[in-house]
RNA sequence: GCCGAAGUGGCGGAAUUGGUAGACGCGCUGGACUCAAAAUCCAGUCUGGCUCACACCAGGUGCCGGUUCGAGUCCGGCCUUCGGUACCA
């Protein structure tokens, strides 16, 4: 009979509700678990396999963690605003609330489907009063710290979402990571998150948690912690300063020109009168190229002279000053200390205009005549660089620096390519910043017990570059709370990474009222002990999570350094080659095969594709083979009905006193369940389950002719192991063998018998000269002296040495023979 | 360009500290069952050579070289694919 997955699924979903087998005890925090997985966004498309593949996989993690006596908690909820609902709205007239509830239906029907061990109670939704109000809470901690603030600054716009983004949000090609659109540079007062105040520690940090290495370097880079030296140029005939950064000061001696970025206000400052229209003409330039035309790096370098002089600090040479599209205004001091001979950038850039080279650190093993071909940018020693000269550069750094300081010339400074984290939107659907704008007064942040601040529902959807929010007049038209003329609330909302950068604390009360969360719990249940999610979120999502954290415990809020202890990436399932979105319309439904299959072989099918960590291209393929396996399962598990009401396996065998197909039962599950221990562990689930696979063939093969006894023992074990990776399927063949109460209600584990896991017999090689000529069957353990004697009647070795002079022997006990014959 | 990961049968993928390459599964081939098909079960399945067949021989983990008795695994030099990053001074 086939398995009747429909039947049993829907049995044991509504007996592990009624029976609340997923509600997490949270006042005990003995072996307490947080395992998580990153929230869904409700989006019309619904769950697709990539969800699945995210949600299945970490599912048996938990409740394998479950069986080996964790108490587990394991939440699920939804990154329920932001702008794929408001778009939808634009298209459609369906408002985002109305669209996203029903979403959110759809999907927690398809989740319970999934049969995965949520705990319900917990679920929370960012998109309600209750939740956004502690986000608008979160902003006023910041802004009282000085940590949340506003200013203009060239933003990245995005031209069709009509919004700016946070340089996260941007892809390495320019595009938006939402919609794929070209972003452009606009000049925008906006709000900031100072996540650059905890740069430093936000660097430190990754060496106490356990992440892939993958991820952390990712992060590392994108703090991009450099340290130098500032140095101050004063300007020939002018009382300005230009101070610099420079990681190389040793280099000082040989800068022969200086280099501002055309953005910077002492362009306009400096630039003499006959330079004037060059230098305007040449702004107006780049300002029509894009962000990637501009900081291509294959693009060659452009710039002009502004006609002002520089005044070298060390040595009184005067350089000229440049604007250059190569200098960033927003890195550093934005400008920078030209030095040809030993900055490639630089170098390019003196030759095609002609600047003069001047080399102060020697290549070893050249003369200081020879002509230089490329910069050279490493260490050597240090020459026409007046009381310095003879130092190796490295030292120099340091003397230099000194120097400098002493003579107030310059300090030692530590820059970040980190920049704030910009967190407001021009959209609706988000959180209302809490902040009142008064011609008066300026910003005045809202009082605490006037939150929640709630977003209206009644609003103009069609972008206009406005924030939709000003279009509600009851909303944007306010009265100044300190002077009372008639002011207006900020109109944008935030950017939804807000909301997800402390849900985890939420999870565990989440209707929690008198404060963020329930710190009670919190403290206990915190950091998240497994998270799992996708890795497109390492420079966004992962890290302004990090921030917040540390805020929050700064504030006395949690009483842990980071969120997440352990992180894993599940791999990305593709289509075609290329990731499934509802856009490409390349998105395969999960549900297709869970109404053919069941969602047990679903989740099999998944765990087995292949490492978790690396996803891959999706086919159907295989998944014939996860179904045979369920089917031959749960066939076998009705040839022993109510066994263990018959007999009472004992919980150790003696291997000697089993018969051949006995032992041979007896030791396979052992070794499974070791095996499977140590992949499950480690999110290997597609070796796990080959080695069920094996298990099952074996009992095919020999379990029916095993006594009651190793019958009992063997199902039960093979049943426990399968309840993680196919949980009602274990249910329901635990229950046909016998067992009362679900297994995750009395939650029991197999340690396996480690004197069962040897073999009797090893499989020895025998090499001549590395090359397998034979293999001979021994009694595991057998000595050399041994194996020798029965190696060297070996007719194939005979054959081989016959003749030769054997030079070497080389014995590995239960492995391998090697002769070595000349 | 730089940083990181990965290249193994027709396919997805296994392989402890260097020790019998191809576990497990898909697909395919042959057989059993069946009136027939599906399902199921059994056998075979890296490539080439030779053989009626068994056996045997040679080659084989992206390419070239090295270390070693022995390399998918270690070292050096490349190639390709995929992620990340992009003038950060």
């Amino acid at each position: 009979m086939r398995y009747p997955f429909s039947e049993i699924e829907s049995k044991w979903q509504k007996y592990w509700e009624e029976n609340k087998i997923y509600k997490t005890d949270l006042s005990n925090t003995d072996h307490k678990l947080y395992t998580l997985v990153m929230f869904i966004y409700p989006s019309g498309a619904k769950l697709h396999c990539g969800h699945w593949y995210n949600y299945g996989p970490t599912d048996t993690w938990a409740r394998y963690k479950k069986l080996k006596g964790f108490n587990v908690f394991e939440p699920m909820g939804y990154d329920a605003f932001g702008l794929p609902a408001e778009n939808y709205a634009i298209k459609t007239g369906i408002h985002p609330f109305d669209s996203t509830m029903t979403n959110i239906k759809d999907i927690r029907q398809q989740l319970e489907k999934m049969g995965c061990m949520y705990d319900w109670d917990s679920e929370l939704m960012t998109c309600v009063p209750q939740y956004y109000k502690w986000n608008q809470w979160l902003f006023l901690q910041l802004y009282k710290k000085g940590l949340a603030y506003r200013k203009n600054a060239p933003v990245n716009w995005c031209p069709k979402d009509q919004t700016v983004l946070a340089n996260e949000q941007v892809q390495s090609d320019g595009t938006c990571e939402r919609c794929g659109t070209l972003v452009i540079q606009k000049n925008l007062t906006q709000w900031f998150f100072k996540i650059t105040d905890y740069a430093e520690e936000l660097l430190k940090g990754l060496n106490e948690i356990n992440w892939p290495d993958k991820t952390k370097s990712m992060q590392r880079n994108w703090i991009g912690k450099s340290t130098g030296t500032e140095v101050k140029f004063k300007v020939e005939n002018s009382d300005e300063i230009i101070t610099v950064f420079t990681t190389r000061p040793d280099t000082l001696f040989g800068v022969t020109y200086v280099v501002i970025a055309p953005e910077h206000p002492l362009v306009d400052k400096l630039t003499t009168p006959e330079f004037k229209e060059k230098v305007a003409a040449y702004k107006d330039s780049i300002k029509s190229l894009t962000e990637i035309e501009r900081t291509s790096t294959v693009k060659e370098k452009t710039g002009v002279p502004i006609g002002a002089y520089a005044i070298n600090p060390v040595n009184s040479e005067k350089v000229p000053i440049w604007i250059a599209d190569y200098a960033l205004l927003t890195y550093g001091t934005g400008c920078v200390m030209a030095v040809p001979a030993h900055d490639e950038r630089d170098f390019a850039f003196a030759n095609k205009f002609n600047l003069p080279i001047t080399k102060v650190i020697l290549e070893a093993g050249t003369k200081p005549g020879d002509e230089l071909n490329s910069a050279y940018t490493d260490s050597g020693e240090m020459i026409n660089s007046g009381s310095f000269n003879g130092l190796n550069s490295d030292e120099g750094i340091e003397k230099i620096s000194d120097y400098l300081e002493q003579k107030d010339l310059g300090r030692r400074k530590t820059n970040f390519r980190l920049r704030d984290w910009l967190i407001s939107r021009q959209r609706y659907w988000g959180t209302p910043i809490p902040i009142i704008h008064c011609p008066k007064c300026g910003e005045v942040p809202l009082d605490e017990k006037d939150l929640p601040l709630e977003l209206p529902y009644d609003v103009e959807f069609n972008p206009s570059g406005e924030s939709p929010l000003a279009s509600n007049k009851n909303f944007i038209n306010v009265i100044c709370p300190k002077c009372g003329v008639d002011a207006k609330r900020d109109p944008d909302t935030m950017d939804t990474f807000v909301d997800s950068s402390w849900y985890y604390f939420r999870y565990l009360n989440p209707n929690f009222s008198g404060k963020i969360f329930d710190q009670q719990l919190t403290d206990k249940w915190t950091p998240v002990d497994m998270y799992v999610g996708g890795a497109e979120h390492a420079t966004m999502h992962l890290l302004y999570a990090r921030f917040i954290h540390k805020f929050l415990r700064d504030l006395g809020y949690t009483n842990s350094d980071e969120p997440f202890t352990n992180l894993i990436h599940q791999g990305t399932i593709t289509n075609q080659g290329t990731k499934m979105s509802k856009s490409k319309g390349n998105v395969v439904n999960p549900d297709k095969f869970t109404i053919e299959y069941g969602s047990d072989v679903f989740r099999l099918y998944l765990m087995f594709m292949g490492p978790y960590e690396l996803g891959g291209d999706w086919s159907d393929k295989g998944i014939t083979g996860s179904d045979r396996f369920v089917q031959r399962t749960y066939e076998l598990f009705n040839r022993f009905p109510i066994i263990l009401d018959r007999v009472s396996p004992k919980s150790k065998f003696e291997i000697a006193g089993l018969n051949g197909e006995e032992k041979s039962v007896y030791r396979k599950v052992n070794q499974t369940l070791k095996k499977y221990d140590e992949e499950i562990n480690n999110f290997r689930f597609n070796t796990a389950i080959a080695a069920m696979m094996e298990l099952l063939n074996e009992l095919a093969k020999n379990l029916e002719k095993c006594s009651l006894k190793i019958q009992a023992y063997t199902l039960e074990r093979f049943g426990v192991m399968l309840a993680p990776v196919a949980p009602h399927l274990a249910e329901e063949c635990l229950e046909i063998i016998g067992r009362k109460n679900s297994v995750f209600k009395n939650t029991v584990w197999f340690e396996a018998d480690t004197e069962a896991l040897i073999e009797d017999i090893a499989n020895i090689a025998i090499q001549i000269n590395g090359k397998l000529r034979a293999t001979i069957q021994l009694p595991v353990n057998s000595e050399q002296s041994y194996v020798k004697d029965i190696v060297f009647k070996d007719e194939k070795v005979i054959k081989y040495v016959d003749g030769k002079q054997v030079v070497k022997e080389i014995f590995v006990k239960n492995k391998i023979y090697n002769i070595v014959v000349r």
